[in-house]
DNA sequence: AATGAATGAGCCTTCATTCAT
DNA sequence: GATGAATGAAGGCTCATTCAT
C-alpha cells in the first residue's frame, strides 16, 4: 500500500502480476487472495474493489498472460527467410518461449486441469485467430509452393507437434526428473533436444 | 455405508479409486474430503482412518496410478519384433494408453503444479527402474546391432519425445480446443495424430 | 450479535471477558471456542478475526489477567504506615485480593499445569517489576531500619511464603473441602484464618 | 503390548501408572486415551476395557494418587517424639513430600480446576478420616497437655497452613519463577525456605 | 479375556466475500 | 476512488467411544 493516491492503471496492473505469480505457482484452489495482497502490500479489499471476485482476477490474469504470449509472437519476424529457415526459426522460438515463460505454461497446466473453463468465459481469447498458426501456413504454403514440402502437411497437426514437444519440456520438467533424472534438462542437453525437436518437424514436413 | 464390517482392503480400495477421480478432476487442492467421502456413502472420517490426511490419500493416490501405468507398461509384449515394429508398437501403446488414462495424466499434470512435491515423499516411486525405458533401450540396440537405426539414438531422449506427444495430446485438448477447435480430436484425426507422431519417432532413430 | 459497527475495542473486550471466564472455569483444553462466542452472542469467526487463534486467546486473557491484577496491587497505598502496619494491611490485601478474584487464581493454575509455557511468550510479562516485592522491600528496609525487624529478613521469601497461603486458600478449597469439610471455608473462619496468616508473617519478621 | 497373555492386575497397574502420568503432564482434558496407550504400548481398546471410559480411568487415577500419599503419610512415625520435634518432623516430612511427588501435587491441581467434581465420586475418597490431620490433633493435644503450645490451636488450621506452603512451593513453582526468578528453587533456598515454614509453623503453635 | 474395525460428534481454523461509510 | 470491519459457509482433522466377534 503505497501511503497515498496513486495512478489506478498501476495499482491494478502490480495486482495483476502479483496474482499471475500466485497463480502460477499454486493453481487457482491453491492460489489466496490474502497471499496476492501480501505480495505487493495491498489490502484483499483492493483486489476484490478492481476485480470482482477470485475467478475474475484469475481470468484477468489468464487474459493477460495469454495477450503476452500472441504478442510476442506476432512481433517474430520470419520474412526473407526461406520455408525450411522459416520453419527453423519458429521451432526454435517456440521451443525457447515456452522455456522462458514458464509461468504461461503453469497458468494454461492450470487452466487444463479445469477444462478450459475460465478461457471459455473470456471473450478476448473466444477468437480463435492466432498469429502462430497463420504463420505456419504461410511457410507451409510457400514450402509447397516451392516443392520443398510435402503436399499433405496439416499445418495445425504441425503446430500440434511443435506446441507439445515445447510445452511439455517445460509442463512436465518436475515428473519426468523424478523418474529419469534432470539430466535432459542441463543446458547441453535441452541444446540438443531443441535441435532434435526442429529435426522431427523438418522430418515431418519434408 | 456398507451394513458392517466387510473386508477392510475392499473399503481402503473404494476410497482410493474415488479419491483417484476426485483428485483427477478438482486437483489436489480443489478435491473435498467431504466429495469423495460422498463418492462411496462412507465418512469422512473413514478417509483419515485408513489414510491419515489429505495429503496421505493423495500420495497414496498417486502411487497408486504410477504403479497401474508401470504394471501396464510393462505387460506389453514386444518379443518377436523387429526393432522397428516394435519402436511403432510402443509408441502406439503409449499414445493409446495415454488416452486411454485421462485421470492419470491429470494426476501428473497436478502433480507437476506442485513440483513434484509428493511424490518424491514416495518411497516406491523413488528407486522403481522403468520399464518403457528398459524395452526402449534393448529396442534401440537391437536397432544399432542391426544397422537399422543411427549410433547416436538416446533411448531417453527418444521417450522424452514419445511422451511429450502422447501427454499433450491428452493433457492440453481443452486449451488447445478452445484456441484452435476440437478439429484434431475427432476420431479420424486422432487416429492421423498417431501416425504422425509413430512417424515422426521413426524418422528421428532412422 | 448486535446489528453493525460499534467499537471494535468493545467487542475485543467483550470477548476477551467471555474468554476468561471460559477459559477459568474450564482449562485451555477444556475451553471451547464456541462456547465464548456463546457466551457475548457472537461468532467464532469473530474470536479468530481479534485474536488469531485459540491460543493467542488464551495469551490475551492471561495478559490482562495479569495486568489487572498488578494494576490494583500499585494502587495499594501503604504510605504513612508504620512497618509492622504496613505489612499487615499488605498481608490483609493479598488474602482479599485472592479471594475476590477466583478466575485470576485458576488462570495461574491452569498456566502452572502448562508449565507457563504460554507466560513465557508473554512479552510484557516477561520483564515488568513487580509492585508488590518492590512494596514489600520498602517495608522490610523500613523495618530493619527501625530495628522492628530481623535483618535476615528476604523480600522475596516473604511474598512467597504470603502468596502461597493467599493462593492455596482459593485454590485449593474445593479439595480441602471434599478432604476435611468446609468447616474452614466460613466466613467466620475465613476470617480467623485471614488473621493467622497476618500472624504467621509478621512471627516471620520480628 | 507384551506379546501374549499375562496378569490382567498387571495390565490394569501399567495402564494407571501411564495414565497418572499422562493426567498429570497434560490435565484431563489435555490428556490423550492414545498417548497414554501409547506410552505402555497397548491399545485404546484396553484401555476402555479395563476401566470404562477416560473419566473412569482419570477417577482411578486420583484414588490410587491419594491412596498412596495417605499411606506414605500414615507411615510417617512420630512416636517418642516431643510435640515440638514432632510437628517439626510433620512439617519437614510434608513439604519434602509434596515436592517428590509432583505428579499428585499436579493431580490434586487439576482436580480443584474441576472443582473436586470427579473426587466426590470416588467413594473411597468420601470418608474424611486423614492420618496427616490425626497425627496433628495428637501432637496438639500432647503440646497442649506439656503446656508447650497455646490453647487455641486449632489442628485443622495448623494442617491447612502447612499444606498451603508446601503445595504452592510445587504447584506454583512455574510461574512464580516467571514472575520473580528460579532463585527461591535453588537446593540451598529450598532448604531455607523449609526452615522458615517450620519456624512459621511453630510460631502459631507456641 | 481380548481385540481390530469402525464412527458420530464436534473441534479449531480458513476462505473468499460483503457491509457500510 | 478507497477502505476498515465483519462474516457465512465450509474445510480438514481429532476425539473418545462402540461394534461385533
Amino acid at each position: 500500500m503505497r501511503t497515498w493516491k496513486q495512478d489506478p492503471e498501476a495499482v491494478r496492473a502490480d495486482i495483476l502480476n502479483a496474482a499471475t505469480a500466485e497463480f502460477a505457482q499454486n493453481g487457482l484452489d491453491g492460489a489466496r487472495v490474502q497471499d496476492i495482497a501480501d505480495r505487493i502490500q495491498t489490502s484483499k479489499r483492493m483486489i476484490f474493489y478492481y476485480f470482482g471476485d477470485k475467478d475474475g482476477l484469475y481470468r484477468a490474469v489468464l487474459e493477460q498472460a495469454y495477450r503476452s504470449v500472441r504478442q510476442r509472437e506476432a512481433e517474430l519476424d520470419l520474412k526473407g527467410l526461406s520455408p525450411v529457415d522459416a520453419l527453423r526459426r519458429l521451432v526454435e522460438f517456440t521451443f525457447d518461449h515456452h522455456r522462458d515463460h514458464a509461468d504461461f505454461i503453469r497458468l494454461v497446466m492450470i487452466e487444463n486441469i479445469h477444462d478450459a473453463r475460465h478461457m471459455r468465459k473470456i471473450e478476448s481469447l473466444s477468437g480463435t485467430s492466432n498469429a502462430a498458426i497463420d504463420q505456419l501456413r504461410e511457410i507451409c504454403e510457400a514450402g509447397k509452393a516451392a516443392g520443398l514440402f510435402r503436399d499433405d502437411i496439416s499445418p495445425l497437426a504441425l503446430h500440434w507437434q511443435i506446441s507439445a514437444l515445447s510445452f511439455f519440456n517445460v509442463a512436465n520438467r518436475s515428473t519426468f526428473s523424478m523418474n529419469f533424472g534432470d539430466g535432459l534438462f542441463s543446458e547441453q542437453a535441452q541444446a540438443e533436444l531443441r535441435e532434435q525437436v526442429v529435426k522431427s518437424i523438418l522430418a515431418i514436413v519434408m
